[in-house]
Parts: structure tokens; C-alpha cells; sequence
DNA sequence: ATGGCAGGGCACCCCTGA
């Protein structure tokens, strides 16, 4: 079993791109995806199951929208978190061969001194609650996605740059640290990698190039899923093509 | 200190992202 998070900015632009990437790991079992941007009337879901997938999505227009594509069925489709009155569509739950299965935008917050910012901080907490629920009744869960938050000063390629703003601010990360308490475990972290490992970078001054990016797209994952958890990594290769995303895939396998 | 790039809506500029 492998499953994965990607950011796509925009699916209508980037479905090639996804759907070469599945090609090209063919024992990936499920893609949560962030940003589709798209109205349900106008996702692909024709594209995709044409290929040979299982489709969830919830979408709105121009902003926010999720999906999770998928090898082997999904049940239990959730959309949104239960518990926070939301009309933006960022979190899409699923079961897939007894995992449960989230794939979660979380708010950017924009600046701390946005009204984005209390939002995200809301967000955030029903997140919290809503976790704690799931995993009465999922011992095998992944939070996956786009969670806005670089967890450590290590997941930010200058932490003077960032500092003092959105992603990185304290209350972000302790609500971080308070889905770590829940019981879950940051797949990537458990393994050894190269410093300045990111799976974000932005589209100005050659970011991508120089490295200057963030680790902001992560797999949290529950206890009995760590104990199968046999790699996780990110894979910068779709950042590299012609008109990518400026998020690139981050996964983690288990042995079956 | 600022803006830089990209996508979308919608209108030829603005909003958002991170």
C-alpha cells in the first residue's frame, strides 16, 4: 500500500500531469489532491475513471477543492469536517482497503493579521476534533495534504525570511503538534533524509533552482500504520516539467 | 522594503496563494 498528497494548483491545468504520475507508479494506491479549483459539473471524473480509478471529489469555483483518486474502491465518503460550518470545500475522508483516507487543504491564513488568519486557527481546532473522533472508529487513519504549517524551523530553507508570519507562526505549528498528540506520527520524519527537504517552493526567483522552499505537505499517520510504515519520501520530479505545480507529491508505503 | 509567478474570474485588473 502507498498513498499520497499533491497540491495541484488547479486540476483543469495539471490532470496530464496526474495522471501521469499514476502511470508511472503503479503501486500507488490512493492520491489525495489539494486545490482542484473546479466545480463538481466540471471535474474530470469521466478522464479519470476512464484510466482505471475510483473518484471522490468536492469542488467549488476558482478557489479550494479536494479529491482523492484512488486503485481500489472508497467507502464512507465524507465531505468536509462534520463539525465546522464551512462553505469552502477543503477536506474529502474515505475508506480505501481499511485505511481511512483524508485528503485536507488547510487554510494559508494569508498574514497574522488577516481575518484568513482566526479562520485557518478555527479551522484548525475542528480539524483537531474531528481527528479525535475519526480514530474512535479508524485505528488505520492518514491525514493527508496540504496542512499550510512547516512543523519545524528544519522544514523552512530560511527561517528569517518566514518568521513572524503565516506557516510558521506558534499557534500553527502547536496545533500541529496537537494532531502529533492525538497519536499520530509524520511519516516523513520517520526516516532519514537530506536537509532542506521541501515539497513546496514558489513560482518567483527560481525558487525550485535554489531550493528555497517549504515542507508544508505532509502524512500523519496512527500507530498501527507506523508499525507497516516501511518508507515515506517526496518526489520533486513533477515539480521539474513544463507548467507544473508549485506543490510536488509526498508519500508513504506500508507493507501489507 | 518590495515584488517577483501562476491560476481563475472576468474583464483587460484584481484576488489569492505561501
Amino acid at each position: 500500500m502507498r498513498f499520497a498528497t499533491w497540491n495541484v494548483n488547479s486540476l483543469k491545468v495539471r490532470l496530464p500531469q496526474v495522471l501521469e504520475w499514476l502511470a508511472a507508479n503503479p503501486d500507488l494506491t490512493a492520491l489525495g489532491l489539494q486545490e482542484t479549483k473546479q466545480e463538481d459539473v466540471n471535474f474530470p471524473q469521466a478522464e479519470i475513471e476512464a484510466a482505471g480509478f475510483h473518484v471522490a471529489f468536492a469542488g467549488q469555483k476558482t478557489y479550494n477543492g479536494v479529491a482523492i483518486i484512488s486503485r481500489e474502491p472508497l467507502a464512507d465518503v465524507q465531505i468536509n469536517l462534520p463539525n465546522f460550518d464551512d462553505p469552502q470545500k477543503r477536506l474529502i475522508a474515505a475508506t480505501i482497503s481499511g485505511v481511512r483516507f483524508i485528503s485536507a487543504y488547510i487554510p494559508n491564513g494569508q498574514a497574522l493579521d488577516s481575518e484568513k488568519y482566526p479562520y485557518k486557527l478555527a479551522w484548525l481546532e475542528a480539524l483537531h476534533a474531528y481527528i479525535a473522533d475519526e480514530l474512535t472508529r479508524h485505528p488505520q487513519l492518514i491525514l493527508a495534504g496540504d496542512y499550510n504549517i512547516a512543523p519545524e524551523d528544519r522544514d523552512v530553507h530560511d527561517i528569517t525570511k518566514w518568521e513572524g508570519g503565516v506557516l510558521v507562526s506558534p499557534p500553527e505549528r502547536e496545533a500541529f503538534q496537537g494532531l502529533i498528540g492525538l497519536g499520530l506520527t509524520d511519516a516523513f520524519r520517520q526516516f532519514e533524509h537530506p536537509e532542506k527537504s521541501f515539497s513546496w517552493w514558489d513560482y518567483r526567483g527560481f525558487s525550485f533552482k535554489k531550493n528555497a522552499g517549504l515542507r508544508i505537505d505532509h502524512l500523519l499517520i496512527t500507530a498501527p500504520l507506523v508499525a507497516r510504515l516501511t518508507a515515506s519520501d517526496i518526489d520533486r520530479e513533477p515539480r521539474k516539467v513544463e507548467r507544473p505545480s508549485d506543490h510536488t507529491p509526498v508519500w508513504a508505503a506500508f507493507s501489507s
